[in-house]
DNA sequence: CGTTGTCTTGATTATATTCAATCTACGTGG
DNA sequence: CCACGTAGATTGAATATAATCAAGACAACG
């Protein structure tokens, strides 16, 4: 693919005030941005190369300046303690944005590295505050965003210090479908694309345990796993483990109160 | 004191171009405000009466209005799952801001309860946000201060999946000393105005084993405790426990790409 | 077809929880 | 000022849960 040279993509807006690839950012509000906004927006986007499986995006200390949205595959994010050790903050996945934990230091707190082949957009974040500014509507998507990542952290929060084993995989499982089904995917047949080790890392367990917790919701009928293919069979069991779903209130783009002068 | 009737408090900025009120929003950066943008934002700040130990801020599911300052006191900010059962997810001390977890939903996530007498300043989300537009250095400020909850919740999802009951609570001592340091209070001698039950609840312990570990600290000689008073008696041991030292970036105001037109 | 890394499995151990019983501090009322 | 009640804190003993250690199976890949 010769387009893979980080050129600039100027990119028309489509017909319906709909963003083409900002939509990947979930910076656009359907009635917040009109074409000309839409244009102005994409006018800043830029492509990347596509990441191997393993590639780093960015690493602990990097200069923040650009935020990221995952185009096609996916991307883990974890910090690096001084032992050595990784903490998996974050799996990314298509339509989802990484980077803007660094708004505050001015660099990376976390690294970032691809679980497959994947391909990114990548948004200088001067510009986006720039563009922010004069467009009320984004500048709210924008805070929204970041409010969100607060959010769902705290209900990880909630997972890790609350939820046994169990608990905790069928909070992740439940994730990743309601992540897949937005996307227009099965919410019961996925691939789930991080390693054993990545999932136990991120919930806070040993890799032995995952295993363990696969082979019993398996035992009990709650699923089908072979490598990372999963399939979700009862769907209820799951939900009455992970306790309230964890249905995450994702972009709704209704509010109440348009920060924009009228 | 007659002042506390929820009047707008207009107060003149100060002579070096330094906050007065809004400065217990993080929101002011030294060199970012002029006097007369410190003018503008203090225009909105409106004082609360005093909140009096157990009285609750906001709730969960309270529409989002406006964000929150700690001008004296404290305050714990928790989930409650739908058996019950409350997850804390911050405690917020004199300076710190509150309520920016809202911003997504358009309502309140979690809900927010005094710890002792305190007194709130408060800032309506919307007027913010304009004046954010209007001033570029604070539109990056309260993406900086977002960001940094983000960067901070992180740091707890670690201390939560890789750290043992020790630790936890090493990390969490030093936390509050570098909180009180910075408010210019002592670093070693301060008082805990939450219950153990509610620091347990922070850290993912239970309150017994809290109990162990502040006799268990006691024993090692590391700190004295009689009820809320903490006196840090061996910082060094309680670091080597913590690993990295927790010492968060606050409020660094050198950002070396000012998003204003220059 | 072997090599490598990941995943799985079993046995054992460590860690923190749970349950239950005091103990203490503190506020209330006599 | 003291007795009482209550909520929180502490302590001990038993238990549960997940971690660790150590092999072995499996899959991907050259």
């Amino acid at each position: 693919m010769a387009q893979w040279q980080g050129e600039r993509v100027v990119q028309l807006a489509g017909s319906r005030g709909a963003c083409s690839d900002c939509s990947l950012f979930n910076l656009c509000l359907p009635k917040g941005l009109d074409n000309e906004h839409v244009q102005r927006l994409d006018v800043i986007l830029q492509r990347q190369r596509p990441l191997a499986r393993g590639d780093v995006l960015y690493r602990e200390g990097d200069e923040f300046r650009t935020v990221y949205a995952v185009r096609a595959g996916s991307l883990k994010t974890y910090t690096i303690s001084r032992e050595g050790e990784e903490q998996v903050t974050g799996f990314h996945m298509p339509g989802e944005m990484l980077g803007l934990d660094a708004v505050s230091l001015g660099a990376h707190p976390c690294e970032a590295k691809a679980l497959e082949t994947s391909s990114i957009c990548e948004l200088p974040f001067h510009e986006l505050e720039e563009l922010a500014r004069a467009i009320p509507a984004l500048q709210r998507q924008l805070l929204r965003l970041m409010s969100k990542e607060i959010f769902q952290d705290h209900e990880m929060l909630h997972a890790l210090a609350r939820r046994n084993a169990e608990e905790r995989l069928a909070i992740l499982l439940l994730n990743f479908s309601h992540r897949f089904a937005r996307r227009g995917l099965s919410a019961t047949r996925f691939r789930l694309p991080m390693s054993r080790s990545d999932l136990s890392n991120y919930l806070g367990l040993a890799p032995e345990t995952m295993s363990r917790l696969f082979k019993r919701f398996q035992g009990q009928g709650w699923l089908h796993s072979r490598g990372k293919e999963i399939t979700l069979k009862d769907m209820a069991s799951l939900e009455r483990l992970a306790g309230h779903c964890q249905e995450r209130p994702c972009d709704r783009p209704d509010l109440s109160r348009p920060s924009g002068g009228g």
